[in-house]
RNA sequence: GCCGGGAUAGCUCAGGGGUAGAGCGCAUCCUUGGUAAGGAUGAGGUCGUGAGUUCAAAUCUCAUUCCUGGCUCCA
C-alpha cells in the first residue's frame, strides 16, 4: 500500500499503482467524471499513470489551468487527426495549449491550403473522431529510434523537436490512427471533447523566426460541455460590442484618415474633450505630488538621441531623419521625452536641496510600428504619453517609488479598476553583461523597488531578467471588467541617461554627484489607455468623463424652450448637457438615448416647465422621481466631486 | 515587414460582366405625445485608388492604399 495525500492533507491509503482516474473514483463518482488530470509531487500527468510510491496528489478538473491545459492539449492532438484524415501527407510542427483554447501549426501538402470555409469540415471530423472514444495512449521510444520514425515519414519539424531533446527515452502518445511526439499529459480519451470551434487560421513562422518557413495556425477551443461553448461565444460577443474601435465610432470619440496615413489617430470633439479631462485629472493630481509641468518639442538633433542611445537602439524602428539640406542639419521626430527632460534638468546646476525634481509632459512621440502591428488605438505611430522624470538621490529612490504608486492607485480608484497585479523585473542574476550600471546600484534599485511594493501592500509578482538594460521596473496590469489583462502604467529605474548625459547634482559634501532616474507613466498612453478605457466600460464612461452628462428630452415641441433653459443653466454649472429636441414621441427618445450611453436622461413637459424641475432618469435604472433644477445640478456636482475625491481633499 | 481575409450610402451589411440594394441614421411633412422603437415622403454612392482584359467592369486580372486575424517586434 502506498500513501496518497490530498490537497486538504488527508492521506489515503491505496494498492501501489493506483492510478488518478482510480483515486477520483474512490472520492466521488461526479469527480470521476470531472477530472482530467493528475498533478503527482508537483509534476502534471495522465490520470491513467500507475503511482508506485507515497505522493502528495491534485486532481486537476476544469476550473484548475492544469486540467484546461490537459483538454486543450489533447485538443489539438485531436484537431491534428482530424487534418491527417482530411489531408493526408500534412506535417505536423507544434501544438500546444494557450490561455483560451490551442493551436496546431502545419505545413500543408504542396499545393493544399486550408481556409477559413475548411473549418467545419474539420470541426466535423474532430467531432466524430471524439465520438470513438479512442484512449490517448503514452508510448516512450529512444531518441535514436523516434529519430529515424520521424526521418521516415519525412517530417523535418519533430526531427528538429527531437534532435534539440536531451538524450534517452521520448515520449509519444497515440489516439486513433494519429502519433504525435508529446511530453503530455493528456485526457484518457477523446471522448471527453464534447463542443468544438475552430476559430481561425494564421500564417505563423516555424519557431517564431521570420527567416524560417511561414506554416499554417489553425487556432481552437473546445469545451467538455456544449454550454461552456455557448457561455465562450457570448463572452466574445460581448468583447466585440465592447471593441473600442466600433465604440469610438459610434460615440465619435477618434477615427483615422487614410490620406493622414496609418497609425495616426485623429482625435474627433468629443474625444478630445474626453482625452483632456483624464489629462487635467492627472495634472492636478501631479501637481499636488509635486511635479512640474514642462513643454518640449516634437523634434530633436539626432545627436540627442546618439548620447541616450535611442539613435543606436532604436533608430531603425523610428522615422527617417528630417534633413536640412542648406544648413545639413539632422533631427528626429522624438520617439521618447527623457532625452529632452534631461536636457531641462542640465538648464541649471542642481544642489542637493533640489531633489528631487519631477518633470511632467504629456508628450507626443513617434515610432515607426511595423504596419502589421497597428490596432486601432492601442498600437499606434504617434501617441502621447503621460510621461514624467524624477531626478533624485540615491537614497530617495524608494519614497518616489510609493509616491509614484500612490498616483496609480488614485488613478484606478477615480477610473474604477478593481483588479490589478504589479510586476517586478529585476535582472537575470546569470547574466551581468546584459546591464549597464554598477552592482551596487542595481542592488540598491532593486531593493527599493521591492521594499516600496512591500510597504505599500501591492500585489505582486516577480520576474527576473525581464529588467530594462538600464534598470528595474515595475509594471502595473489591470483586469478589466470582461476579465481581460492589460498592461498600463510603468515605473522604471534608469542609470544609464544620467550617465549618458552627464547630469549632476552639488551634493552636501560640495562635490558632484549623479542623480538617479525615475521614468513613469501611470496611463502608459493616452491613446492606448483611453482605448483600455472604453472596453472596460463599454463607453459607459464614469460621469466627471463621460462626453455628455446629460440629455434633456423635452415631452413634444411646445417645451423645447424649456429643455434650453435648463441646458443652459447646467452647462453654466459646469455640467455637459444636450437637449434632444427631435420631432419624437417621448418613448421614442428615451430609447435613443439610453443607447447612446448618457448617463442621465431628464424628461421636461408641462408639470416640470412650470415649477422649474426636471423628471430624473439615470441610465439603464429608470426613473429616479421629480428634481429642482438646483437641487439636479448639486446632486450631479456632488456625485463628480464624490468620483474625484482625491483631488478634492 | 511576413501569411490569410476584407474595402459597396453617415453606420451595419446584402448583391454581383449589362451603368446599384436593405435596415438604421439624416431631411421634410403629418402627428404634439408622460418614461425603451408613431406614420408618410425624400435626399445620399464614378461600389478604396490606379491600370489591364472585354462591345461592356462595381463585379474578372494586376498593382497600390487602408482596415483586419495572426506571426515577428515593442524604448
Amino acid at each position: 500500500m502506498i500513501k496518497i495525500t490530498l490537497p486538504d492533507s488527508s492521506v489515503r491509503e491505496y494498492e501501489k499503482g493506483v492510478s488518478g482516474l482510480d483515486i477520483a473514483r474512490s472520492i466521488s463518482n461526479r469527480l470521476a467524471k470531472e477530472v482530467l488530470s493528475i498533478t503527482v509531487n508537483g509534476e502534471v500527468c495522465d490520470l491513467t499513470r500507475s503511482i508506485e510510491a507515497d505522493s502528495t496528489i491534485k486532481l486537476n478538473t476544469w476550473d484548475d489551468a492544469e486540467g484546461k491545459h490537459a483538454f486543450w492539449h489533447s485538443s489539438a492532438h485531436l484537431m491534428a487527426e482530424a487534418i491527417d484524415v482530411l489531408y493526408p501527407g500534412t506535417k505536423f510542427a507544434i501544438g500546444p495549449s494557450i490561455e483560451m483554447g490551442f493551436y496546431y501549426d502545419l505545413d500543408l501538402p504542396e499545393g493544399k491550403q486550408i481556409t477559413d470555409k475548411d473549418l467545419k469540415k474539420i470541426e466535423q471530423k474532430m467531432l466524430e473522431l471524439a465520438r470513438q472514444k479512442n484512449a490517448f495512449v503514452r508510448t516512450e521510444m529512444a531518441k535514436e529510434e523516434a529519430l529515424a520514425h520521424f526521418t521516415e515519414k519525412g517530417d523535418e519539424y519533430k526531427q528538429e523537436l527531437i534532435s534539440e531533446l536531451e538524450d534517452g527515452t521520448i515520449t509519444f502518445y497515440e489516439q486513433g490512427g494519429f502519433t504525435d511526439l508529446c511530453r503530455g499529459p493528456h485526457l484518457p480519451n477523446t471522448s471527453y471533447i464534447k463542443a468544438i470551434q475552430l476559430n481561425s487560421i494564421a500564417g505563423a513562422y516555424w519557431r517564431g523566426d521570420e527567416k524560417n518557413k511561414m506554416l499554417t495556425r489553425i487556432y481552437g477551443v473546445t469545451f467538455p460541455k456544449a454550454k461552456f461553448l455557448d457561455e465562450y461565444n457570448k463572452m466574445m460577443e460581448e468583447a466585440k460590442k465592447r471593441d473600442h474601435r466600433k465604440i469610438g465610432k459610434e460615440m465619435e470619440l477618434f477615427t483615422f484618415s487614410q490620406s493622414v496615413g496609418q497609425g495616426l489617430p485623429l482625435w474627433l470633439p468629443k474625444g478630445a474633450a474626453l482625452r483632456e479631462r483624464l489629462e487635467n485629472f492627472l495634472k492636478v493630481v501631479q501637481k499636488k505630488f509635486g511635479y512640474e509641468q514642462i513643454i518640449t518639442p516634437h523634434i530633436g538633433d539626432v545627436r540627442l538621441y546618439k548620447t541616450s542611445g535611442h539613435y543606436q537602439k532604436y533608430g531603425a524602428d523610428s522615422f527617417q531623419t528630417i534633413n536640412t539640406p542648406a544648413e545639413g542639419e539632422e533631427f528626429m521626430l522624438k520617439p521618447m521625452n527623457c532625452p529632452h527632460h534631461c536636457e531641462v534638468f542640465k538648464f541649471k546646476p542642481r544642489s542637493y536641496k533640489d531633489l528631487p525634481t519631477r518633470f511632467a509632459e504629456f508628450g507626443t512621440v513617434y515610432r515607426y510600428e511595423q504596419s502589421g502591428e497597428l490596432h486601432g488605438l492601442t498600437r499606434v505611430r504617434g501617441f502621447t504619453q503621460d510621461d514624467a522624470h524624477i531626478f533624485c538621490r540615491p537614497d530617495q529612490l524608494k519614497e518616489e517609488f510609493k509616491k509614484v504608486i500612490d498616483i496609480i492607485f488614485i488613478i484606478f480608484k477615480a477610473l474604477d479598476f478593481k483588479e490589478y497585479t504589479a510586476q517586478i523585473s529585476l535582472r537575470d542574476p546569470q547574466k551581468p553583461e546584459k546591464y549597464i550600471g554598477t552592482p551596487e546600484n542595481w542592488d540598491k534599485a532593486e531593493q527599493a523597488i521591492v521594499e516600496a511594493c512591500e510597504e505599500k501592500g501591492l500585489n505582486t509578482i516577480t520576474e527576473l531578467g525581464e529588467a530594462a538594460f538600464y534598470g528595474p521596473k515595475l509594471d502595473f496590469m489591470i483586469k478589466d471588467a470582461l476579465g481581460r489583462s492589460w498592461q498600463l502604467g510603468t515605473i522604471q529605474v534608469d542609470y544609464n541617461l544620467p550617465e549618458r548625459f552627464e547630469l549632476e547634482y552639488i551634493g552636501s559634501d560640495d562635490k558632484r554627484h549623479r542623480p538617479v532616474m525615475i521614468h513613469r507613466a501611470p496611463f502608459g498612453s493616452m491613446e492606448r489607455f483611453c482605448a483600455v478605457l472604453i472596453e472596460h466600460t463599454a463607453g459607459k464612461f464614469p460621469l466627471w468623463l463621460t462626453p455628455e452628462q446629460v440629455v434633456i428630452l423635452p415631452i413634444s415641441e411646445k417645451y423645447n424652450d424649456y429643455a434650453a433653459k435648463v441646458s443652459n443653466y447646467l452647462n453654466i454649472c459646469d455640467i455637459r448637457s444636450i437637449v434632444d429636441d427631435r420631432n419624437e414621441k417621448i418613448g421614442r427618445k428615451i430609447r435613443d438615448n439610453e443607447l447612446k450611453r448618457i448617463p442621465y436622461l431628464l424628461i421636461v413637459g408641462e408639470q416640470e416647465a412650470e415649477n422649474e424641475t426636471v423628471s430624473v432618469r439615470r441610465q439603464g435604472e429608470g426613473d429616479k422621481g421629480t428634481m429642482a433644477m438646483k437641487e439636479f445640478a448639486d446632486f450631479i456636482n456632488d456625485e463628480v466631486r464624490n468620483q474625484l475625491s482625491e483631488i478634492y481633499n
